[in-house]
DNA sequence: TATTATACTGTATATATATTCAGTATATAA
DNA sequence: TTATATACTGAATATATATACAGTATAATA
């Protein structure tokens, strides 16, 4: 895409603006009125100049046969590109995460919503990660993944309890999970003896008030 | 709404197609073309009926002056109506908080996505509201009213600095700013001698990670 | 029964519209 | 210096287009 001079985006905004209004895209002359030219050439040549550059295309010979391409790879990818997803509630125990009977609604949310992308909102009970700002009945984002390092915040399951903690592995064979909160203390989980699944990692966070 | 009869709905189809396809409305012929029609007259009275029923309006003496009128209230209510809020960052001393001078970037989302409306997110700076699970660099969605009550998240103006706290108003004449973190001290403002102007308040929020 | 709506063909025409040609002027690139 | 792009005015014109008028036919309403 080439340049476009601030002449030809006013004439581009302005063509934008009348199909929104009209539902249908302006004349030479219309773009003339809206521009203040005086020759319906000079709509004509700078149309001319937009569709050599890619902003539009003029269908030739058909009446107000002029169309906006729209190769704004922005737009295309995020803000009309909404998905459900489903808020997870209180995780039955023995039952996946993702089980219908775990799903208390969907929600729909833009999919590049957060920097990362996710799989589902789980809804936050308790206050153990207090200090890292999150509170109880909050919806964090998960992204299931087995990629974790250390300080990653993760939504981890033993013995059928779903918990979101600090992650860190001092060890090969431990893993201990750290709450954000002066009141809990930390689970030291030796890999040995104790099952531990790791359903995700924590992206983003929404909260209602 | 009157009903629409089967005919007419194939050439109000048939229109919908013609925009989505070359970005503009089709004339009486383009719509015969469509139809297999062979006087222009067919498509110019099923235009008329279609614009008596509501389903579309004629711009009239304009060429290729239809335009599609939307009444699907399912679409317009739904959860796909995603709009485009502003994030206010850093809020420029002495300039309207919405001044694009202060506008980070846009966002999509949709807009019932908070129980409660809202007008655009202001990027947290500090910790002052730690506590309430506010932390630095969050989004806060913020809805413009007068209407606050003791104990709401507020965000106000104090002489040109933005801040986020919570309200309270003890007596007529004063308000008082509580921080929710025991490293900062309540802001009490007389009415009488400071100037307080309250931009909204806080109704729900948005972390990255 | 008369009226109205639907669903067309066929013709005609005023005008809305795209589009070309002839100029003028300025700025930038080869 | 000679193009080339931008940014316009002004006039001319072929044709694209809306729209009215004159018919025909069927089905549903009042």
């Amino acid at each position: 895409m080439k340049d476009i001079t601030p002449q030809q985006n006013k004439v581009l905004d302005c063509i934008k603006v009348y199909i929104k209004e009209t539902g249908f895209p302006p004349t030479r002359s219309d773009i003339c009125k809206e521009m203040g030219f005086k020759s319906p050439n000079s709509a004509e040549t700078h149309l001319r100049a937009l569709e050599k550059k890619g902003f539009i295309s003029i269908a030739s010979g058909a009446s107000r046969g002029i169309s906006i391409i729209n190769n704004d790879i922005k737009e295309e990818a995020s803000s009309y590109d909404s998905n459900e997803y489903p808020i997870v509630g209180l995780v039955a125990a023995g039952s996946p995460t993702l089980a219908s009977e775990n799903i208390e609604k969907q929600v729909s949310c833009p999919a590049n919503f957060f920097s990362t992308s996710f799989d589902y909102f789980l809804r936050v009970k308790g206050l153990s990660m207090k200090n890292a700002g999150i509170m109880e009945d909050d919806l964090i984002a998960v992204k299931k993944t087995h990629d974790i390092r250390n300080g990653d915040i993760v939504i981890a399951r033993i013995e059928d309890e779903v918990t979101v903690k600090y992650f860190r592995k001092p060890a090969e064979d431990m893993v201990v999970l750290e709450p954000a909160n002066e009141d809990f203390n930390d689970i030291e989980i030796n890999l040995h003896n104790e099952d531990l699944f790791i359903e995700g990692k924590y992206v983003g966070l929404i909260r209602e008030n």
